[in-house]
DNA sequence: TCAACATATCTTGACAGACAAGGTATATGA
DNA sequence: TCATATACCTTGTCTGTCAAGATATGTTGA
């Protein structure tokens, strides 16, 4: 059974930075790290995931630089900043508010 | 804290559903009862609400028909039918392993 | 009496995140 | 040389949600 995008809608940026949180990380190895995670269960759609790059870097929870080196197909690398760090936790405790909400719910 | 329309997105309908598992109801009582049960944490929209019905009856998920007796504003009553009781049951096991996946990857 | 409030449903137009489809470019291996 | 994997980006469309407004009835308190 594959997640319907309305469910998962609201995670994407989430889903980013928990990436982050862990190390510099470009968009292809995030999405490559999602669908290894969820066994294929789940991936980013190309443009949901560069979308919503923009937005998280619009708002400063993220700054991107282009990778170093000429081996392969040139890497954007983004990183987390310190309201980043901040927008993530919250929205951690959100997510634990909302699956109890929900599950109240249904 | 209050929750964001996107991350609670995509529930609305198995929201409504799993108040219909419970007897014939209609969207004013629907939306008060999802207050009372979040402690006024969450609650519907009207549009969102009456869009979703329309959905589902769409659907065949749900039937409505006007409430009888002359008491008060007149009450369009929704009642589950039997696909809607395999959708609701699909719909929770879609959630079970939505939390999952995103436990597993923020 | 009459204003305010609660009950109850519905429509319209706009917004935002996600998607499909397409494009561009480089490196590697058969 | 051709397919494949890597890597990024843009455009236009879809859909669920929302704000705002309309409509109508019953109840309560000043």
């Amino acid at each position: 059974m594959s997640i319907r995008s309305d469910i998962i809608r609201g995670h994407t940026e989430t889903i980013i930075l928990a990436h982050l949180m862990k190390g510099n990380s470009y968009g292809y190895e995030i999405n490559k790290s999602i669908k290894e995670k969820t066994d294929n269960k789940y991936e980013l759609n190309d443009a949901t995931l560069y979308c919503a790059f923009r937005r998280l870097e619009e708002a400063g929870y993220i700054t991107s630089f282009w990778g170093e080196g000429n081996a392969g197909a040139r890497r954007r690398y983004y990183s987390i900043t310190n309201e980043g760090i901040e927008f993530y936790k919250k929205s951690i405790e959100e997510w634990k508010l909302t699956k109890d909400l929900i599950d109240k719910l249904i």
